[in-house]
DNA sequence: ATTTGTAAAGCAATCGGTTGCATAACAAAT
DNA sequence: ATTTGTTATGCAACCGATTGCTTTACAAAT
């Protein structure tokens, strides 16, 4: 366990002052070519390593980015902290991650621990119940960046980084459509967060386009849970007319009720043709494949963090953009596909 | 953007000397209660936050643990997170979370990336061709201690903490040949890995206990991902005697497998009994109900930041320890499930 | 020979807490 | 009145890197 090496010990084998060994260190352009590689050469040979939090305490900043995730435990949550991870490793940032778990009051606790451990940015997935930036006015007042992913709330303070979810409920729901498909009932998450709300909204606006009755018996908002799949086919039962087209807004909770469907005799696209959201894996697994709205999750996170990294090292400029867009895909699988034979596909 | 407060304002208002401040701040038993009150309050009321960075900077600490993952978008990984962060967030530590999608050399990066990042200690779970701990010599050589979870590799030096897989391995098989089955067939992952290698010899263990036949035909070692779950069909369609149970060291991978059989015309459980491992969320979608090895990853997460943190602040010898082994626990459903009716069964 | 210019390096203060070692204040004991 | 003990607080030196402002050294210009 031997003594740390800094910047003191290489000044003194170097004959030089500590300041010029670390203007060497940093590439500082007043510092003579030769004496860079020495000071390199011999950081290298001591083992040196620089200590962060001299640095940070004296360029006061932390280079550390906060991200809050309503979960960390499921596919895509993962799949957009990896590609955080990714960016931010390359830029030796660290990432403090941590989880709202669906409640406000978490994530406003959650908010005020990135805010003491000093983030220099925020990455944040808004909870279910979260209907305004309150909790994060600290943030603005300091002037420290806050990029909202997924799910967010349009505000002139920060960037949002989302899909756009109208357009892809509407692209399922047309998709059913062109199934053939008559009775659409669409299962949503909470209304409060944008990407359901949304969803929701491009679901009407292609049933209105195509002269589609819609209405409450066909809205179903729930918590997307696997209980919630189950749930839905009894209510499905216990419907006059049960629907022949079936959207729901997260894969997971499709899967869990195609299942149940088959089990209760209903056969999946025949009976009822269903799209699920996101592309989770379980999407593949489950047979008929499921139809989805697959989107970039990692690429979503690297945005997310690149963005962030950028605006903090001064190469963008948050007020200039306000949202960025990413595309999504309708990936056809054999929970919907009426008109052409199914057994070809996954 | 007001300027940041620190111990020395306290002390200015109050009239007292930054020292005292801070020991009132950190509760030292030397100041007067009265005192201790005063600060507090007077510290909440000017809106003070402590610097991390100075304080780390003189305590020669970083409140930091690192993590080292093979892969952060999986579903058992997620929930090993999400136990960690809990633990971790309440004693007040960051986590540093890296992956190292399973490759040593990535792994050897990550490794010292958190060595230069002075984390406190490090919790690791081995990339899948890790054959030796060298990369963490530097870390053991300064006494910063390394916990191992899930995929591990026996060393003096640091705590392991698993499930008994052997156990685990020896039980799913035992399940099967409970159900009948004859000519069980195990797919594995690297033999390089505990994991895979202690499941494999439970396996064995079983089949010979029960004088059944084994060997290299009935033994694939592969990467367990959803193509290998394919390609598993072909192979057992290749077969001269097909086999009648099927255990699989994943779940992904024997989801994706048992819809491959069906769709080739076996019948599971039927004709092929199959066993998976993890108890991933897709085991409750696939039809029917996939059995499986449930571990508690959650659990796993919490017990390895907690013994980290315990060790850290003292209450704990690494030493006295050396594996803490968590239960399993053989969830039976449709899959695998010849002798009772499997209809009551998800 | 003196001034001016430029490149390279050093001085010393600074970031904000922490902590070993005094010191002060006051009560109790001698 | 002096010593001893106890409790509460202050002084000042750290921790290690950064950076505004000088200073030095030496070449070029006058």
């Amino acid at each position: 366990m031997q003594k740390e090496i800094t910047i003191y010990d290489i000044a003194k084998q170097l004959e030089l002052s500590p300041a010029t060994v670390s203007r060497a260190l940093n590439d500082h352009p007043a510092i003579n070519q030769n004496t860079k590689t020495l000071v390199a050469n011999k950081a290298m040979e001591m083992g040196y390593r620089s200590n962060m939090f001299a640095s940070n305490l004296r360029r006061q900043r932390t280079k550390t980015i906060g991200v809050i995730v309503p979960r960390l435990d499921s596919a895509f949550m993962s799949t957009v902290l990896s590609g955080m991870e990714k960016v931010a490793n390359e830029s030796s940032y660290n990432l403090i991650i941590s989880q709202s778990l669906e409640s406000v009051t978490k994530e406003i606790a959650n908010a005020k621990t990135m805010f003491d451990s000093r983030v220099d940015g925020l990455l944040v997935s808004l909870a279910s119940d979260t209907d305004n930036l309150d909790h994060f006015n600290t943030f603005f007042r300091k002037g420290i960046p806050l990029i909202l992913f997924d799910r967010v709330i349009a505000q002139k303070n920060c960037i949002n980084i989302v899909i756009d979810n109208q357009k892809a409920g509407y692209d399922a729901t047309i998709h059913l459509i062109n199934q053939g498909c008559k009775r659409i009932l669409h299962v949503t998450g909470s209304l409060k967060r944008n990407v359901y709300a949304d969803r929701l909204r491009g679901y009407k606006l292609a049933l209105l386009e195509h002269g589609l009755t819609g209405g409450a018996e066909l809205e179903r908002s729930t918590n997307l849970t696997r209980q919630d799949g189950l749930d839905l086919v009894n209510y499905i039962k216990s419907m006059a007319i049960p629907p022949d087209g079936l959207f729901i807004a997260s894969d997971f909770c499709a899967a869990t009720c195609i299942t149940a469907l088959k089990q209760s005799g209903f056969s999946v696209p025949t009976d009822i043709a269903v799209v699920g959201f996101n592309d989770d894996p379980v999407s593949l697994v489950i047979d008929p494949g499921l139809t989805t709205i697959h989107y970039p999750g990692q690429e979503m996170g690297e945005i997310a963090a690149q963005s962030l990294i950028n605006h903090l090292n001064g190469l963008l400029r948050l007020s200039t953009t306000n949202t960025i867009l990413l595309n999504h895909e309708l990936v056809v699988r054999g929970s919907s596909q009426r008109v052409v034979s199914q057994s070809t596909l996954p």
